[in-house]
DNA sequence: TTGTCTTTCAACCAAGAAGTTGAAAGGGGG
DNA sequence: CCCCCTTTCAACTTCTTGGTTGAAAGACAA
């Protein structure tokens, strides 16, 4: 199971800039320039943003005509939910076990 | 909001080895040494690795007694659910509004 | 108190990440 | 064709990270 993507993924998303961008791709699709105006970097800065945010499989740009926009890839967020959810799910159980326990101690005092 | 926090989340589960830890560590408390063993470094880098998800709330370790378990922390999967989530949602809304444009386009063809 | 186990501190190293500058390709539109 | 805009490549700097070794505290039990 792809772990080393799960490993771009968050490291990705581990940087506020790059989680902007995420954020602002989620309204719609952009230029390079349109999505690096807000950012006091250069643009090769930017460009280096948007190669990792590609490589992890966050971000597209089609091929074609040149100013090629950047397209959110809605599905990396199913990614990271499973991995979220699976864990959380367990963990949620163990408690769950856990009450129980103490339910099942409770009702049954000094055995 | 707390976005420095959800900077450390990220940064701290972009480590292979830190997520292995949050999955065990989903399956019930460890002390440190149990949650080291699988793993081919020194104890001082298990520390280390502990301190990260510590400082990001990932992970607790309770005041007490020595050999001081280790305790996930579940409510940060609320918070990286809370990010992702809503940015699906407006990707998601996004779609949803092209695909009317799109159907509307098609009912009125010609205009 | 004397070990023994747990935990932390400090210095160091190699590799990687984020940013810079500068230069070079690529691709249309006049 | 030439210009301009977009995109990439390369080298360099600075800071961070994951790991090491070695040593020192802290905490508990005998």
């Amino acid at each position: 199971m792809a772990a080393d993507t799960l490993t771009r993924v968050f490291a990705a998303l581990a940087d506020p800039t790059r989680r902007d961008m995420v954020a602002r791709l989620a309204a719609g699709d952009a230029t390079v320039n349109q999505l690096a105006e807000p950012y006091r970097m250069t643009l090769q800065a930017v460009y280096k943003h948007l190669r990792v945010l590609e490589e992890a499989g966050v971000v597209t740009r089609p091929a074609g005509p040149q100013p090629r926009p950047v397209h959110l890839e809605v599905q990396v967020f199913d990614l990271m939910d499973g991995w979220i959810e699976r864990h959380r799910r367990r963990a949620e159980q163990r408690y769950r076990r856990l009450d129980a326990l103490l339910a099942e101690m409770e009702a049954e005092p000094d055995v």
